[in-house]
DNA sequence: TTTTGTTGTTTGTTATAACAAACATATTCA
DNA sequence: TGAATATGTTTGTTATAACAAACAACAAAA
């Protein structure tokens, strides 16, 4: 009887949260799209109920903006909102990364040198939808050596803002191989115990991908998707 | 018609939710405490719908825990949350009083004098409740200088789970006048545009009211409140 | 043609009732 | 007396209905 599973039935809104939470984070939803409770309910099978729970929540979370009569919308993200966001970003991420580099542990850094491999396999592959979910446990697994849980649950707060604009990057090369060095030189700081070193690459690292995300911008500040190479001129 | 003010009824919820956030800010619960919907809802004299949405996105920011069966409990803080909470304190704010001596303006300058100057009287006053409320004040007009409000934003989340400790502090004094150098020399160095010197200061000031709390955990690194000096030995 | 007023629909808000799990208390049986 | 069971209470969860504000579409009047 050992083999049975501890029954746990999660409550409909924390799932109908993880749905969305998820569905943010891949870059599922169009900035802009405004989420109504009832239709939100009716794809999910739940009464509006659930739903509002999971969308408070995310508005509380600063994930969904909430517009006029207190409706919820998908965030449009600013080139100005984008640079204060690097900014917060660098501090506690960069931050992050030197706590790392001075409790260095053998289990998290096998896993990062795993991690990166695999990374390079997949650039090669061209694979960027699975290089994207890679490269975001190589950083958090980082985050994570730090040993101060609250700085990684901020920084995952940090990187849900981002959701909606990471879809932009998926169609690109360029940056994935320009972050590329700045991923090998952080591993390398942090066993090497250079703290230091490892906060400046995260930086960089960083940095360097807004720089590029920021250039997508139009004169409005506005981040838009690049265009598709067949679209009509 | 000018003279007439814009109507704008604001839902129950977030009023619920402001208060609760107040009275969490101003360490009105005790730590432990657990908040149930109906009781809540009972004081408020609203449904529990409303208080649901408040609890809610107290949970989702991170200043409720949530404890078996769902409840929203006042969360203790351990020293070791609070180690972390100081950490992540230290790169937010310190980064803001960096950011905020390369844009100094006039008007929060001023304002930030006559805070200061108020400060002092109070403390002089021995109103501890009055000088926590312009000590706050004090920070924040600091760090919504820096022009980042994502940057506020967060710091604002981390002040609120220091709450349930903060009444920890009212019946004492000694931090006040040793953090008092640290509020002075922060506001001189924005004045002269140094950036390093300003979050010096700031982190300064973090580090040593942390340093100063947790000197309050007993040994199982739970923060107590210390005893009153009438209390029976 | 433009503006104004009306109507119907959409949508977030709130209250309420039913429900189930957990806990505390009382009761019963050995 | 002590353990097991039964019962009642508390509490978060969910569905549903009523409500009001906002928006859109259409009709009527200048």
């Amino acid at each position: 009887m050992t083999s049975l599973k501890r029954i746990e039935r999660e409550p409909l809104w924390d799932l109908a949260h993880a749905q969305l939470r998820d569905a943010l984070l891949a870059g599922r939803f169009a900035p802009g799209t405004v989420l109504t409770l009832r239709s939100l309910a009716e794809t999910f099978g739940t009464s509006i109920t659930p739903v509002r729970d999971a969308v408070t929540r995310l508005v509380a979370q600063g994930v969904l903006q909430q517009g006029p009569r207190n409706a919820a919308i998908v965030p449009h993200l600013t080139r100005s909102e984008l640079a204060d966001l690097t900014i917060v970003r660098c501090a506690l991420e960069g931050r992050a990364a030197r706590e790392a580099a001075s409790r260095p542990q053998a289990a998290s850094l096998e896993r990062l040198h795993a991690l990166l491999a695999k990374m390079q396999s997949l650039i090669a592959a061209r694979s960027l939808e699975s290089y994207l979910e890679h490269h975001r446990k190589f950083h958090f697994e980082i985050y994570a050596m730090s040993g101060v849980p609250i700085l990684v649950e901020t920084i995952e707060n940090m990187w849900l803002r981002c959701g909606p604009v990471l879809s932009f990057v998926i169609p690109e090369y360029v940056v994935l191989l320009k972050g590329w060095d700045h991923h090998t030189a952080a591993l390398k700081a942090i066993v090497a115990g250079d703290g230091a070193a490892a906060e400046r690459e995260i930086v960089a690292d960083i940095t360097e991908a807004a720089q590029y995300l920021s250039g997508l911008a139009d004169a409005g500040g506005q981040l838009r998707r690049p265009m598709p190479e067949t679209a009509a001129g």
